[in-house]
DNA sequence: TCGTATTCGATACACCCGTATTCCTACGTG
DNA sequence: CACGTAGGAATACGGGTGTATCGAATACGA
C-alpha cells in the first residue's frame, strides 16, 4: 500500500470548508465546486471522501450537531455552585448567537433547520436530538422542583418543550436582527421568562385551554 | 392599446404559484421554470410581470407577509370578551402551525427566515415588521399592566420580545416535529408560558444578572 | 378591415450544477 | 531501484439555471 492519509481528518477539513460557506453565505452557496475551492483542493479530492454532496452535507450536519451537543453538554444544570434560576439562565444566554463562534454555529444550525423542515433526512437528525435534550431538561426541572428550586404544579416536559422553543427563538431572532442594541433586549427577555417561570405559583399542571380564574 | 390584462391580479397569481412550491418543497426549488409551471405558463409569461428571479421571490414574500399581518391584525388583544390571559394564550395559539393553513404560511415563512440570515434585503423587509409587533405587543402589557391584568414591575419590550421569540420558536418547532403528539405538548408550554407570565409577581424590570435573592 | 401594440410561448445562450471518467504524480513496499 | 497503487487534479457529460430574443397569435383603434 502506498501512502495513505488519515481519512477522517480529511473529511472534517472538508467539513469544515463547507460550513464555513453556510455560515458566511447559507447552504444554497455549497456546490461540491464551491467547498473544494475553500477547502483548498480540487474536485476530485472531495469526491474521494464524500460518495455525494448529500453525504458531505449528512457529515458536515453531523459534524456540527457533535460540536454543539459538546459545548451543551458542558453546561451544568444539576447542583452546583449556581441558584437555579441563575443557572438557567445562563444555559440559554450560552445558546444564544452573541459572540462570533456561537453566531457561526447559529447561523449553521439555523440553514440545516431550514432544510429539514422539507427535508426527512435532515429532519430526522434534528429530531433525534431533541427528545433527549427535551428529557434532560424535564429531569432538571424535576431535580430543581425537589429541591424547592423551582414551583410545583408545572408540567416538566411542557417547561423543557417551552424553554427549548424559547432558546430557539430567541437563536432565530438575534440571527435576523444583528443590530448591537438587540443584544440587551434580548438578555432582558431571558431575564424575565426565567424569573417568570421560576417565580410563578404554579396551580395547574395540565395543558388544557380552560380559563384562568 | 390593444388588449389589456390586470397586471396585479397576474403577479399576485404567478406569486401563489411560487408560494405553493415553497410551502411544498422548499425555496431551494424555486425556480423561473417550476413557478411557471405551477402557474400554467410559459416562462416568458412570468418574464413579462416580473423583470428577475429576485424581484418576484421579493414580491412573493410582500404577499406572504400582507396576507399574514392580515391575519394577525384580526386578533384583538386589547379590551374584549376574554380575560387577558386567554387572549394572550389566544394569539400565540392563532401563530402556531396546527392546521394546513398556518402550517403552509409557516413553511413559507420559515423559508424566508433562513434566506433573511444571509440576505440582507429579505432581511430588511422581515425585520421592517418587526419593530411594529413588538411596539404594539408592548403596548398591550402596558394596557394590560394599567387595568391590573399584568403584574407590575415588567419591562414590556422585553416581554414583548419574549413572547415574539416564544412563538417563533414554537412555531418551528412544530415545524420540525410534525406528529400529532407534538401539538398538546406545545399547547401545554403555551399554557405554562401564559400562566407564568401573567401570574408573576414582577420585582425588578432590569436585564441584568444579578443572582436572585 | 387593417395595422399595431400587447400578451405570451418557444427557444437560444452562457453558465453552474452533481457526477463519472481519465490520467498523472508520488510514495511505500518488494 | 522499480513497481503498483492511493491521492488528487483535470476534464467530460448531461441537465438545470436565469435571462434575452424572436415570432406568432390576439384584440383594440383607425
Amino acid at each position: 500500500m502506498p501512502r495513505h492519509v488519515d481519512r477522517e481528518e480529511r473529511r472534517h477539513h472538508v467539513a469544515d470548508a463547507l460550513l464555513r460557506i453556510i455560515e458566511r453565505e447559507g447552504l444554497e452557496a455549497v456546490s461540491v465546486r464551491t467547498v473544494s475551492a475553500e477547502a483548498g483542493c480540487s474536485v476530485g479530492a472531495v469526491q474521494r471522501y464524500f460518495r455525494s454532496k448529500d453525504e458531505m452535507l449528512r457529515f458536515a450536519l453531523e459534524t456540527a450537531i457533535t460540536r454543539a451537543a459538546g459545548r451543551m453538554a458542558e453546561i451544568r444544570l444539576g447542583p452546583g455552585l449556581m441558584s437555579f434560576p441563575d443557572a438557567l439562565r445562563a444555559a440559554v444566554v450560552e445558546y444564544l448567537p452573541l459572540d462570533d463562534g456561537r453566531l457561526a454555529e447559529s447561523r449553521i444550525w439555523a440553514a440545516f433547520s431550514a432544510r429539514a423542515v422539507v427535508d426527512p433526512t435532515f429532519r430526522a437528525v434534528i429530531t433525534g436530538l431533541d427528545r433527549p435534550a427535551r428529557d434532560q431538561l424535564a429531569r432538571v426541572f424535576a431535580y430543581a422542583e425537589s429541591v424547592g428550586e423551582l414551583p410545583a404544579g408545572h408540567d416538566h416536559e411542557a417547561l423543557a418543550c417551552l424553554v427549548i422553543a424559547l432558546m430557539d427563538g430567541l437563536m432565530w431572532s438575534l440571527l435576523l436582527r444583528p443590530a448591537p442594541e438587540e443584544r440587551s433586549v434580548h438578555l432582558a427577555a431571558v431575564d424575565a421568562a426565567v424569573r417568570s417561570l421560576t417565580a410563578t405559583v404554579g396551580r395547574r399542571a395540565g395543558g388544557g385551554a380552560e380559563p384562568a380564574p
